[in-house]
DNA sequence: TACTTTGTTCAAAAAAGTTTGAACAAAGTG
DNA sequence: CACTTTGTTCAAACTTTTTTGAACAAAGTA
């Protein structure tokens, strides 16, 4: 019964229950990260998909654009959430989630974090640089020291998620 | 001269190259943070200036709003990203910033995460009842399967949360 | 009491971010 | 070649978030 209540679901591209609910939850969960909707849908579900799936599936069944589907499944790409499932004939490209939350925050930190850490670094070098110019000494020391501070707390978030990344593999 | 042409800046309420640059540099840092460009510039100027300062201040010196002002402020007390400057006789409240990372990723992690943690943890406690109620077998374990496994990122990262806070206050 | 200073609130305006959908490209098929 | 399928791109429409500023409150002052 289940089943094919599910399948029809499938067809007329509609989201039961169950789904909607798991949708929501990730929907909420990339929110917190700073990334739209759209991807914790698509995201969401794939992760409670039992067969990849593809483009049109999630167009159909999620109700959003071509074009949403298209980018969010690149970003997700990106990110290393999603890989393209390996399906003989067919043409076009099934896509299955990645479950490993080890994965899953490495692509973040990669993508999300170390580039604003590694400008940031850059700027603060920058900072620092100009802060010599500065003529009065009590300022100039001022301002070093506040550099100096803002340069270690860089140091140790680029220490720490390489570390961070190791303790959610466990 | 440089103490001159900073008081005169103050003055008439525009803030020195330098200053820019640094105010500039929190507002890319909280927006990672997913937290607005008004709450970057305020803490930023707090940040490199030497001497606690006041709603009005901000308002000047910044060119925002009273508005925003007062509810940036706001958000980075509940933050615990700044406090109040005890300043004896004067009427009106001056801030400063927190400086100490363990302090603000603390705070970050109180505000903004713990709580989409925890109400995380209630969804899918609903999530895991809902998949009893699925009849076909196979579905069901799938689900259970999945369900698991995101509980169990959650307590990975519940326990991570305090850890990695201690790790940046060294 | 009337006036000033300090700060908050919140509806409306502005800005920023996301989604849509039509046009397009690439590749397979008959 | 003409047609279909699959997917991408991007300007415009739409949605969400942020900021503004006027009204208000609280508290001090004369």
């Amino acid at each position: 019964m289940s089943r094919l209540a599910d399948s029809e679901l499938r067809d007329v591209g509609e989201l039961g229950a169950l789904e909607r609910q798991v949708v929501d939850f990730f929907v909420d969960g990339v929110r917190v990260l700073g990334l739209p909707r759209s991807i914790g849908e698509i995201y969401g579900l794939l992760f409670i998909s039992q067969e990849p799936l593809a483009l049109d599936d999630l167009v159909m069944r999620l109700g959003i654009s071509k074009g949403s589907a298209s980018q969010g499944l690149r970003t997700l790409k990106v990110l290393g959430a999603v890989r393209e499932a390996v399906r003989g004939e067919e043409r076009r490209t099934y896509f299955e989630p990645a479950v490993d939350l080890k994965r899953l925050v490495g692509g973040f930190i990669r993508e999300q974090i170390r580039p604003h850490l590694d400008s940031g670094k850059v700027k603060i070098g920058r900072l620092g640089e100009a802060v010599q110019v500065e003529v009065d000494a009590g300022r100039r020391e001022f301002l070093t020291e506040r550099l100096e501070r803002v340069e270690h707390w860089m140091r140790s978030s680029g220490r720490v998620l390489p570390l961070l990344q190791q303790l959610l593999g466990e």
